[in-house]
DNA sequence: AAGCATCTGCAGCCAATGGTTGCATGAGGG
DNA sequence: CCCTCATGCAACCATTGGCTGCAGATGCTT
């Protein structure tokens, strides 16, 4: 058997611009919160067109996030739990490592602090 | 007194396009990990020219994450720690509230999902 | 069956922006 | 005094996020 959580992979910069647009965000948002929804069905709770819509949605399929379904005559979009899941963590992964780097960072702009001070008092 | 540390206020359009960018994320990264640099300092470690480096260093003070300190005839910049730190805060809430919505569909998905297996077989 | 409503998709246009090159300027070092 | 080197400004191009407009498909109503 193979592991049984995907490896947190470091995100690709598809997947950073995909949630990094605000527009594209204010979607997934809703698809994440109210369920799947159609192209037309979230242009009517989003302040821009369908059409703008219906790219970000690309996008978004296309970075792996949501996927699409035909029902009825509409094309329904769905999130994919397991994926944004796996991006989630990515996105902490990357704020702890920037947290470790600058408390690594402090240190030593605290210790080089405490040498100036020794020096010009000695 | 106020508080302490700044309240994690959602983190604004301007932030996640200054991170969303994976040049610029590149980057701030380069600042987080190797510490202050000149653009054409860090032109050199970036396969773009120090015009777009220093674009994007515009934006990154812009949206407060670093400062810039003339050292010399160059100019230096610097990761705001504390700004960064907000940042990551705000990105781990994000993935936090995610997950939870996450968690709730995937809930009553299950239970839809065993209420027809219950009726189909009733 | 005819027609209407509505949802999708494609094409073309505009503005913002990430990238480039080129040039002018200013500050230190021979 | 000149040369080097880092900065900043401007012009230009490609991509992309927004729009409008139109054509095609499909379901509902008369």
């Amino acid at each position: 058997m193979t592991v049984p959580t995907e490896a947190p992979r470091p995100i690709d910069d598809e997947l950073w611009s995909a949630i990094g647009d605000p527009s594209r965000r204010r979607v997934l948002d809703l698809l994440v919160s109210q369920g799947p929804a159609s192209a037309s069905g979230l242009a009517g709770r989003v302040p821009f067109t369908r059409q703008a819509v219906a790219k970000h949605l690309a996008v978004l399929e296309r970075a792996g996030l949501i996927s699409r379904r035909p029902r009825d005559r509409e094309v329904v979009y769905e999130v994919d739990t397991g994926r944004l899941d796996q991006v989630t963590r990515a996105m902490a992964e990357v704020a702890a490592q920037w947290d470790r780097r600058l408390a690594a960072i402090k240190r030593l702009a605290e210790a080089a602090h405490a040498e100036n001070k020794k020096r010009s008092s000695s």
